[in-house]
DNA sequence: TTGAAAGCGCTAACAT
DNA sequence: ATGTTAGCGCTTTCAA
């Protein structure tokens, strides 16, 4: 970028003024005569001064902006936590930053440190399906750097978290289909040791033993690249469908596993809710659109993104270290629509 | 972020050396002595030193990072386009900075600024539904900020665009429906004087001539925030389906024009291809799975992402001032689905 | 081959 | 009430 701004230092030649008394005049500072003031903001409201954030980024180490790291923005649940995230955020004072890991470490790794580097004053992460290492963030919150966690969350970093109970939407999708009378269902889930896929398969499990089911691992698939790629889904499922005990039922774990099951069912010709019943999570805004209409567990996005963006300020507006922390859940809805609908088949004669 | 990074004068204290023999050595100089080199790219290595780009970016006022202006992340066509923009630029060495405008011009040209400001060393742009002044961009434009405008693009600045060519694809598209045998094919745009409406528009005028028929401006209408909010398409097709002359068929100008008329459909209970045809552009990855199938122009985003990268990117690394600009035309496609097969009614009796 | 010093734009402690 | 100076981290001219 060549061109050049105006700069504190063209004010105060042509007004034969220090730089530090157009600085001062311009924070309106109290040592500053009026008239002085005056002639200084008006002469910068004329040239159209702006101070320059990166001289004032150096200076004081701050940025008033935030980073925030999601796998996929093209992701629903994620573009819609962004917008409840620049909603507090512009309100606020602070520019927001947005970065996608795809799902990968490493992109991770290099976005946190590209962000730390332009030194943003606080993160929103939600890590991809491949981080385990934690070292990157857990070195940045060490030397103070304020993170909150949302979605997936991590243990062993103490700081804010936002979340939903995804305990309670796993259970309640798999609970509904068993309810329905589904006897198979399968569990289609993110990578194993992630806290979303966690909880959620507990949700699952524990709606299975309420209904009299023992867990079955063979019902279970993870997909450790989060099913960003179809290809993986397809081998996931390919896997379920191939075995003795076909899954009449599936359990989508979520908004990118949702999509790519449905459109392997729609390539295989599998038919909801006939052939097979299907909840999953998803925040798609087209979902009543779908044939059959989906039925889905819902996340309050926007929510989140607004919570999280609010305890982040927070920490970083704080004056001194912020020792107590909380971990904010919310609910997911379950939207029933016709995917989860067991039609009773006609008894054989 | 209070959190100290280490620094070239930590180096320099550390082995005893000034900070430009360890800046330069840290550059490979060709002053600096192997052996000074060696050690002090170990130790640089050995405590994890990274240079600070704030201070780089105050230097030498560029950052090696590109702006990202578009209207929504959370609308496919946007998100693949950024997807096929960091598929580029980190490869070639660049972050990138994404901001949404909301379809705001306000919001538009606080994001331009926040960038411009943070020193980025290119910007790409699809200008919001209500950019009209382009003083913002045309000012940054002749300061040498190299920018690339991508899908709305304007022509009164002169530089690199990418576009597709959005008359054929509206084209096609009518074209398609009359030949259906619909009558009063309703087109559903964007804000009136966005190139993109005005070319595809244009596009649907020639169709409809090429068909026998005449230009009727009440079959068009204009959202002005580009039918971002559902209540906006609303009453766009609110007025289209309450005058005389009700649509039979209708042309979705935009992603986000097309799912918000499917909603409306779905809410009125007006069935496609029954009681409306229906062909719009759209991104979305879930067409096929939608009941009926949609038929849709598809834009091919992520080469549009790549391609206005690749122009970016030439631009900011020239050594000379650029003279000469194309504006790169890529082709959309028109992909079949149920929503647009017109259903010949039996005859009456 | 290495170091000292200036400067990028800004703020703030320290004069005056 | 205003100015001088130093410094944020880095590069780069100039000097040694």
């Amino acid at each position: 970028m060549k061109f050049e701004a105006v700069t504190i230092k063209d004010i105060a030649k042509a007004l034969g003024l220090s730089t530090s008394t157009v600085s001062r005049a311009l924070r309106d500072s109290y040592e500053i005569s009026p008239e002085t003031k005056k002639q200084v903001l008006e002469y910068a409201q004329k040239i159209n001064y702006r101070p320059n954030p990166i001289a004032l980024s150096l200076k004081e180490k701050r940025s008033h902006s935030i980073g925030i790291v999601v796998s996929e923005i093209a992701n629903n649940f994620f573009s819609q936590v962004i917008n409840g995230i620049e909603s507090i955020a512009y309100d606020r004072g602070y520019n927001v930053v947005i970065t996608q890991s795809h799902e990968s470490y490493h992109r991770e790794l290099s976005n946190v440190q590209y962000l730390a580097s332009r030194s943003i004053d606080g993160l929103l992460i939600s890590v991809s399906a491949e981080t385990q290492d934690l070292q990157h963030l857990q070195g940045l919150h060490d030397k103070g750097l304020p993170i909150v966690f949302f979605d997936r969350v991590v243990e062993n970093i103490e700081t804010h978290k936002v979340t939903i109970d995804n305990a309670r939407g796993a259970f309640d999708a798999t609970h509904y289909l068993l309810q329905q009378g589904y006897q198979q269902v399968a569990a289609l889930m993110n990578a194993e040791y992630l806290s979303i896929t966690r909880e959620r398969l507990a949700g699952y499990k524990n709606a299975m033993n309420k209904n009299g089911l023992s867990f079955d691992p063979d019902l279970v698939q993870y997909c450790r690249h989060g099913g960003l790629d179809y290809e993986e889904v397809e081998q996931a499922l390919d896997q379920l469908f191939s075995q003795q005990k076909r899954p009449d039922a599936i359990f989508g774990g979520s908004d990118t596993l949702t999509t790519n099951c449905l459109r392997y069912l729609k390539a295989h010709n599998i038919r909801m809710p006939e052939d097979i019943g299907f909840i999953g999570f998803s925040n798609i805004d087209l979902s009543e659109l779908l044939s059959p209409s989906l039925s889905v567990v819902r996340q309050p996005a926007f929510e989140i993104g607004k919570l999280a963006t609010g305890l982040l300020l927070e920490l970083i507006e704080s004056k001194r270290p912020v020792k107590t922390f909380n971990t904010q859940v919310l609910s997911p809805s379950l939207l029933i629509g016709e995917s989860s609908q067991r039609i009773k088949k006609a008894k054989k004669l």
